[in-house]
DNA sequence: GCTTGACTTAGACATTGTCCATTGTAGGAT
DNA sequence: ATCCTACAATGGACAATGTCTAAGTCAAGC
């Protein structure tokens, strides 16, 4: 299970209680939390955690490759700890929950070169948006 | 150039000073502005024009289905006013800098239905993320 | 068990967006 | 042309999310 934090560990990440916290929140429900979720859920095991650790924490982790960053709205960021698998995402746009998609094809390579205005192009996300069963029932 | 206003005066939405400066705003350049920019502008044509009327305006402009909100990046919502001809976004991961873009192929189709998770998919949005000639050479 | 530099904290601050009570006005009715 | 009234605009407070800083704390190596 928790070799996310083997993994921190052996790239010499300092381990404080708070960043081990952190890192177990994710660890757990594979779920897309936001930064302050994470909090919430993290202050129930370390209560004395301070919402700016949480927030340098996750974003080091963003920066070690450990968890993405997916902004499907204009609320919060959530944070996605399913980082070693490519995938993309698809957002219920009523109740705003996610699941992770593999779509067939690449859109890279839907995109041809008089479409790149010069730009060296590096990434590309898709987000679909619909209505899950549950908001559909209600 | 306007039928963006006679559109809208068509539709029967009740023409004020100021909404008709935020539609010119839009219409002018077809760029990729946040609502801030988009006050900034219309102050330079109405200086009394307040941010939250800009706000309500774009949101109403949104619902009307005349322009589309996108959001590259977690800072500002920017306001794209070619609502009428379906494209994605290249979005310059440096300077934020924004082209639309046609990929070719359809990723609504390349999504299974083994991988919709029982959702009615309605929408999708696609972001390629790089470098822009600009940000490159410099 | 020291030392030290990295980590954490609390809270102020910044940015973006929303709400609400009040004031103003577009456009139809007279 | 003037009046009415519903809808729009105002501005300032508030909310949500995220960032920064100065001071205190602690993990890990010696």
């Amino acid at each position: 299970m928790s070799d996310l934090l083997e993994r921190l560990r052996g790239r010499g990440w300092r381990m404080t209680a708070q960043r081990r916290v952190v890192a177990e929140v994710l660890d757990g429900d594979h779920v897309h939390l936001t930064a302050d979720e994470v909090h919430a859920r993290a202050v129930g095991k370390l209560p004395e955690i301070s919402r700016a650790t949480v927030y340098n924490t996750l974003g080091e982790l963003v920066s070690l490759g450990e968890i993405l960053e997916v902004s499907t709205d204009r609320r919060a960021k959530r944070y996605d700890p399913n980082a070693h698998r490519p995938h993309h995402h698809l957002v219920c746009a009523q109740c705003g929950a996610i699941r992770d998609v593999h779509p067939t094809g690449d859109p890279l390579t839907d995109l041809p070169d008089s479409e790149r205005f010069g730009f060296t192009v590096q990434d590309v996300e898709v987000t679909y948006r619909g209505v899950c069963p549950n908001c559909a029932s209600a």
